[in-house]
RNA sequence: GGGGCCGUCGUCUAGCCUGGACUAAGAUGCUAGGCUUGGGCCCUAGUGAUCGCGGGUUCAAAUCCCGCCGGCCCCA
């Protein structure tokens, strides 16, 4: 039995809002405020393990945790005038205490840049106490103008992992940049979420940032979605906030600053890529259930009972080999139902036992992704499971890179990109010259967002747009 | 930024255009019981909505009008 792939993908939209909703992840449209969502506790397991994840990936490589006010005072924010720029069109401000009207305005924090640089300030102020990475994982706010989506566009983005880190020179910033890359590319790659890295053009960079590097993936619709970033902040931030730091040589000078974010983007895309129309196939990297037992009811009550003290006994040999299972043996509802269920909730593997397994000392298990079954022998089944899990992350992460692959194509002529992105979706790739006008021009034609260019840069073919010899690729999308 | 659609038991949907017999219907869910159980089976009973919120029109509003809140879609 193939699992179709129909739903998903000609109407992902309605999709995603079911698998949200139905496996009981995250309530969205309910809670009487626009752009926020509620976390339910099968959403919010999943969420955490992705958590724990990049914590762990960010701790060893010396970043420390911290955790700043949710308030930022006006005043701050306003230090670096292109931040504000950026940002002003959406901060909520809160401007009463009770009765009383605020003498100076709060912002709820659309990022943490100012009010890190602030106490940084205070923090260090010699070259030996530098590099220093901070991070935290908290919730920001954005008042967004656009509709809003659950989980990709909301006006509390509840997961943001942002790091800051400084240096002393810019050279080692942005040496900081490329560790980003590579941790966040170890992050999406143990999702098993496909990605093109893209520097971003000067007129679409962070607001603040000297460069901007940004990881974009692909929805089954067809449609670019940015779920990272990375930037080099130069020593803007810290001029505009008068912060200088001592050198070994007694001068003072600048230190050079980046940024670099994550958001519950990527939690909706790790449920989004592996989907099929029986809901979400989670990776086993994050699934807060690895397998799920059910049993199948015997005819006579004695075999039952049997039956049920078997499956126990495999549910407790899985979790103390530390394979989180969960044993659904209620007699309420059917076997079948109990599938769809555990289907929807994406839980990798799922082992039946029945009269036929008791017979034979075996397990029988089925994969979500594939819903093909085995036979297992009850004293191979730990090591059978563990191989299955790492196929399933495996094949989970070739199909999702492969559909990927497919849908980033190179074309040479503006109205092939036009055709292609308003047909079958996906990242355009056109030789540029490089220039702003043309970029902009690109973006015009075809109806769709430029996501940047390579890091290496590709100078092959002429510029669409004014013919001349092409500086490097320019990547489009229709996005989210 | 522009345009359109929508909001009715927990959920999905009917009713709205053309106001009155709507005391708001159905499915699903949930609760209890029975029957089943290797892919959502079936039967019985029960539960559950002052029709998003506020105002207006009217003898009469889920239905018409205005405002607000929230959701979805299309275009820039």
């Amino acid at each position: 039995m193939k699992v179709s792939r129909q739903k998903w993908s000609s109407n992902f939209s309605e999709w995603f809002d079911r698998v949200l909703s139905e496996a009981e992840i995250y309530d969205y449209g309910r809670y009487p405020v626009k752009g926020v969502g509620v976390w339910m506790p099968y959403g919010f397991k999943i969420r955490q393990n992705i958590i724990n994840l990049i914590r762990r990936l960010l701790d060893e490589t010396g970043h420390e945790e911290v955790l700043f006010p949710l308030l930022v005072p006006e005043d701050l924010l306003r230090k670096e005038s292109e931040h504000v720029k950026g940002f002003e069109r959406e901060v909520f401000w809160v401007t009463k205490g009770g009765e009383e009207e605020l003498e100076l305005k709060l912002a709820l924090r659309p990022t943490s840049e100012v009010a890190i640089t602030f106490m940084e300030s205070l923090w260090l102020k010699g070259y030996s106490q530098l590099p220093k990475k901070f991070y935290q994982i908290v919730s920001v706010f954005r008042y967004e103008t656009k509709a809003t989506r659950p989980m990709i566009r909301v006006r509390e983005l509840t997961t943001f992992k942002e790091a800051h880190t400084v240096h002393m020179t810019y050279e080692e910033a942005a040496k900081q940049v490329e560790e980003a890359v590579q941790i966040y590319s170890k992050f999406f790659d143990t999702l098993g979420i496909p990605y093109l890295i893209s520097r971003r053009p000067e007129w679409d960079k962070f607001a603040g940032a000297e460069y901007t590097i940004a990881f974009d993936t692909l929805m089954p619709d067809g449609r670019a979605l940015q779920i990272g970033t990375a930037h080099h902040l130069g020593q803007h931030f810290t001029k505009a906030m008068d912060y200088k730091v001592t050198k070994a040589d007694n001068t003072s000078d600048y230190p050079h600053q980046t940024s670099y974010g994550i958001s519950d983007r990527v939690v909706a895309t790790v449920i989004a890529l592996h989907g099929d129309d029986h809901g979400p196939v989670l990776p086993p990297s994050i699934a807060p259930v690895l397998v799920v037992i059910i049993p199948i009811p015997a005819k006579d009550e004695q075999t039952q009972a049997k039956l049920l003290e078997f499956a126990r006994q495999i549910n407790s040999t899985l979790n103390s080999a530390g394979i989180s299972s969960v044993l659904d043996g209620s007699d309420e509802r059917t076997p079948g139902e109990k599938y769809y269920y555990w289907e929807m909730r994406g839980v990798p593997i799922r082992a039946e036992i029945g009269p036929r397994e008791l017979d034979n000392d075996t397990v029988f298990l089925k994969r979500r992704d594939t819903l093909e079954g085995k036979s297992v022998k009850r004293d191979e089944l730990v090591p059978a499971i563990r191989e299955t899990l790492a196929t399933i992350q495996k094949d989970l992460a070739e199909r999702a890179w492969r559909d990927f692959k497919e849908r980033v194509k190179r074309f040479e002529d503006i109205q092939g990109v036009k055709k292609y992105l308003s047909e079958r979706g996906g990242i355009a790739e056109v030789p540029w010259c490089g220039s702003e006008t043309c970029g902009l021009k690109v973006e015009e034609e075809v109806q769709a967002r430029v996501l940047g260019s390579p890091l290496i840069p590709n100078g092959e073919g002429k510029c669409v747009i004014c013919g001349r010899g092409a500086k490097n690729s320019l990547r489009v999308a229709k996005t989210y």
